[in-house]
RNA sequence: GGGCGAUUAGCUCAGGGGGAGAGCACUUGCUUCACACGCAAGGGGUCGUAGGUUCAAAUCCUACAUCGCCCA
């Protein structure tokens, strides 16, 4: 850009995908096992192949971005190790609607071809989120990209399914799992969500079979009554200890089934008495297995009832259930009927209300890996920030059950297990087996394949070489910190940990770093059913990726949720504008200038704005350290903003349009230099594109900001007297404006001001800095005296920064206005005032507070004292 | 039923024992040679309620209320 064309409007489009570009090819992003480097690595929670960018991973991207940036700067070797995630079920979803839409289903193709199908598909737009990662700005190593199903990730899965199985932590068995009738397979039980739902409680009759009478179970599901193998009491239930034993006949089955006493059963809910449906309910199936009852299964895999239903057989199951309903009822078998809240499950995908059922399923036996899990948490090996957040995942360990990781897809890892046709023999191995090693007899392997979240929980090891023991794995595992939103604590970060300890026998990462979801503007979830999600990729359109990541991570705290609205979109976005206009007016100025060490003829605003820059510096690099992300980014808009912009700048504009020497020109374009450049270099990590834009146009050395030093917070290049000072001149400055505003003295006028202070040091400031108050508050001339005889009398009168402020305004004085400013303003003082002596009237503070707290008092009560007593007197003379 | 979080200016949210903060919105004035996506000045809050600890509580503790979430 030609310096006298800068736009006075930052256009992002024309910055972000250049530099992007120039970035990765220049091939920053890589991690390259630098091993004399300490490492920095993250593993990306890879996104599913057939995601786009919601907000989510906008804030999650930007959040590690952040921190690789500012690590790399610091000189660590990062890697960030992006991918994605072949995510099973909506992949495979994906796949079969565009089949119906050629009026196909996978059955048409077969297995084989409809796997080819589902590759072909991945490979046309499963780099749709890679891309839009970039757009983000991602500083990826996008050479390491992986895939939970390419040949590295799945060799580590086959390993580690491998070496559990014959550890004997992975059984198959036939148990009660979760399914859905909709997606046509098991899930886990923490895919499973619970939802309060009004229903009905009904109450039905089973009489005994010997003639002795009845008793009424309760049930939420009439329909699986069918399935009905038991009735269960409590065994100290005394309304039905003596029916313990007996059989009852099921109505409309005419089943003769058997009470057991159960202390499962809850005496208190319903009747006391209740149904036992081993097929269709865990708590029965417990029950069931505990007193030798049968499974009658009434429900079939599309939530259709079976034969076993008789004449039900081929309803749905509602519809099944008003038959039943309707049934009892006719035939008096229906006592009651009451209106009941209770949960009811459904899938996390698709919302269908899940059917437990009984199968032969695949599980990972979870206590003997969940205790190291513990352990590392517990022992604080693994941190969570905030911390709160690791008892829940210690709460969820501890009480885990065991993982059903098989499920009914073609699209995912394949169990490696085969069966012997001939004599059932088992056979789990590295290699394909082709024969049975016992009778050479033909084998099948297992139709089903593995939970996803089984391959994305390798991902911290899988990704950087293992099962292969790679340079990769030994300088970057563990990993350093993850970075996740709340919502997969026990889909994924759990299950990292105890798959890594298991693995490598190492935790996976030393922290995790967990933070909210982005909710819309009125702090709903975005989903696609309510239509309010927001479109990242419309937000970096319109605004720059700059100013959403700086959004995402402002205003918030970490693990907070945060609400999306477009009005703080607008105020970061003019932050970048701000930012932007400030550089171009360095660069403006800075055409003839020469870098060098910086001048020794420092002023007060030149050493005030350095020690800030300073201090800011440690600030940044201090609240990075501890993921204070938004409190960070706060420190740097409000510094550039206020200090630089509003203050410094504004001072240096003289100096550079010649009114004052050579000398002081050429150290105003070194300190701006300096503070704009370091302030790039701190809002780097927040906003990649625009501080490299704008350093690229400064005098810089070396080729991109990205790798530039980060900035060194100096202990010794604190300035505390020129902060003060600079202080107490800013307090001078808004008192005159303020003045002159309440006078509505128009901003053109000059005004002549008189400073009265017998404070020396006071003095000594303002010889050096009373052309700032000049120039800043539009005062001339401007008088400065250490006591003055005789007060001016028609003047407006402020005391601030230890000083006496008056601003002679002959025949200008509003006097009702000035009585009512100086009234105001002493009632202020006065409420101060009062609070701050009762505090030193108080004989506990005196005695019992910190010296410095004392002390502070009591300098304020004189100050404000001082400051009553001139604006008092003040008013009793208008 | 157990747990977690939130409750601070009109709105969205920071802060976290010792002078109530920001952005937006609002009022007033400004075409000041980087920026009107701007500059300057200003108004606005008994920090959810009730107790307690402390010399000192918006901040720590205990209850309660309301909202949201997680687990059973």
């Amino acid at each position: 850009m030609a310096e006298n064309s800068i736009p006075t409007i930052y256009d992002p489009k024309q910055v972000e995908g250049k530099w992007y570009d120039q970035w990765q090819r220049a091939g920053y992003f890589r991690g390259r096992v630098q091993t004399d480097k300490e490492p920095f690595c993250i593993v990306i929670p890879p996104p599913n192949v057939t995601g786009s960018l919601h907000l989510g991973h906008a804030l999650n991207n930007t959040i590690q971005d952040i921190l690789v940036r500012w690590r790399r700067m610091q000189g660590y070797d990062t890697l960030w190790v992006p991918g994605t995630d072949h995510a099973g079920i909506a992949t495979q979803a994906r796949v079969e609607e565009q089949l119906a839409g050629e009026g196909l289903s996978k059955y048409d193709l077969g297995r084989e071809a409809f796997l080819e199908r589902v590759w072909d598909w991945k490979q046309k737009y499963g780099s749709t989120i890679v891309n839009q990662l970039k757009l983000l700005g991602s500083s990826c190593d996008w050479n390491r990209e992986r895939f939970t199903m390419d040949e590295g990730c799945s060799r580590a899965v086959r390993e580690f399914f491998v070496r559990l199985y014959h550890k004997g932590l992975i059984y198959r068995g036939n148990y009660i799992v979760n399914w859905c009738p909709k997606c046509q397979t098991t899930i886990s039980d923490i895919e499973v969500e619970h939802e309060e739902k009004a229903g009905f409680l009904y109450h039905i009759k089973y009489p005994l079979v010997d003639g002795s009478g009845y008793l009424v179970v309760a049930t939420t599901r009439p329909e699986t009554m069918l399935g009905d193998t038991g009735v269960a009491v409590h065994p100290e239930d005394d309304r039905y200890l003596h029916m313990v034993g007996k059989m009852v006949r099921l109505p409309l089955v005419n089943r003769e089934i058997p009470v057991v006493a159960d202390p499962f059963v809850d005496p208190a809910f319903g009747t006391g008495a209740v149904k036992v449906t081993p097929a269709h309910d865990p708590n029965d199936f417990e029950i069931a297995r505990r007193h030798g009852l049968a499974q009658v299964v009434v429900i079939g895999r599309d939530a259709i009832m079976t034969d076993e239903a008789g004449a039900y057989a081929g309803l749905d199951r509602y519809a099944a259930r008003e038959r039943v309903v309707a049934d009892l009822k006719a035939q008096g078998w229906l006592m009651a009927v009451e209106e009941h809240r209770h949960g009811v499950g459904q899938c996390y995908r698709c919302d269908t209300v899940i059917e437990p059922m009984v199968s032969p399923q695949w599980f990972v036996r979870m206590r003997p890996l969940a205790e190291p899990a513990i352990q590392a948490v517990v022992d604080g090996h693994i941190r969570f920030v905030p911390e709160r957040f690791a008892r829940r995942y210690l709460n969820w360990m501890e009480n885990i059950r065991d993982w059903c990781i098989s499920r009914q897809l073609w699209w995912g890892h394949r169990i490696p297990v085969w069966y012997c046709q001939q004599c059932g023999e088992e056979i789990c191995a590295m290699e394909d087996p082709t024969i049975c090693g016992k009778c050479g007899g033909e084998l099948v392997q297992d139709p089903d394949v593995l939970d996803t979240w089984f391959s994305s929980g390798l991902w911290p090891f899988s990704t950087i070489g293992w099962p292969e023991r790679t340079p990769e794995l030994q300088h970057y595992y563990p990993t350093s910190v993850l970075v996740t939103a709340w919502d997969i604590i026990f889909f994924w970060v759990a299950r990292m940990i105890f798959m890594g300890l298991e693995a490598m026998e190492e935790i996976p990462f030393h922290e995790v770093l967990i933070h909210g979801l982005v909710l819309d503007a009125q702090g709903r979830k975005m989903s696609k059913s309510l239509g309010n999600g927001v479109d990242p990729l419309e937000v970096i359109d319109r605004y720059g990726a700059d100013t959403l990541r700086f959004m995402l991570v402002t205003g918030n705290t970490p693990g907070n949720d945060l609400r999306f609205n477009f009005d703080r979109l607008e105020g970061t976005r003019n932050f970048a504008n701000k930012v932007w206009n400030a550089s171009r007016f360095v660069l403006l100025n800075l055409a003839d200038y020469q870098p060098g060490a910086l001048s020794l003829e420092l002023n007060l605003a030149d050493r005030w704005i350095l020690s800030r820059l300073n201090r800011l510096t440690g600030e940044v690099t201090q609240l990075l350290g501890s993921y204070e992300i938004g409190e960070a980014a706060r420190l740097i808009y409000e510094f550039i903003w206020d200090e630089f912009c509003d203050w410094y700048i504004e001072l240096a504009k003289p100096r550079l349009y010649g009114r004052e020497t050579p000398a002081s020109r050429a150290t105003a374009q070194a300190v701006l230099h300096r503070v704009l450049g370091t302030s790039m270099a701190l809002l780097h990590p927040f906003m990649p594109f625009i501080t490299e834009e704008i350093w690229q146009h400064l005098p810089h050395e070396g080729e991109s900001l990205m790798i530039a030093p980060w900035p060194q917070f100096d202990p010794v290049s604190k300035d505390l007297a020129a902060e003060a000072g600079m202080a107490r001149i800013m307090e001078v400055t808004r008192a005159i404006r303020n003045m002159r505003a309440e006078m509505a003295v128009p901003p053109g006028r000059k005004a002549e001001v008189i400073l009265v202070t017998p404070d020396e040091g006071a003095l000594a400031l303002l010889e050096e800095a009373s052309s700032y108050i000049r120039q800043l508050a539009a005062v001339e001339p401007l008088q400065i005296h250490p006591s003055l005889a005789t007060k001016p009398s028609q003047a407006l009168v402020a005391v601030a920064g230890g000083m006496e402020i008056y601003l002679p305004l002959a025949g200008l004085i509003d006097v009702e206005k000035e009585r009512a400013r100086l009234g105001k303003e002493i009632g202020q003082i006065e409420a101060e005032l009062a609070r701050v002596e009762g505090k030193l009237g108080n004989a506990g503070f005196l005695a019992k507070a910190p010296r410095e707290v004392v002390e502070k008092e009591r300098v304020r009560a004189k100050e404000l004292s001082e400051r009553k007593a001139v604006l008092a007197q003040r008013l009793a003379m208008l």
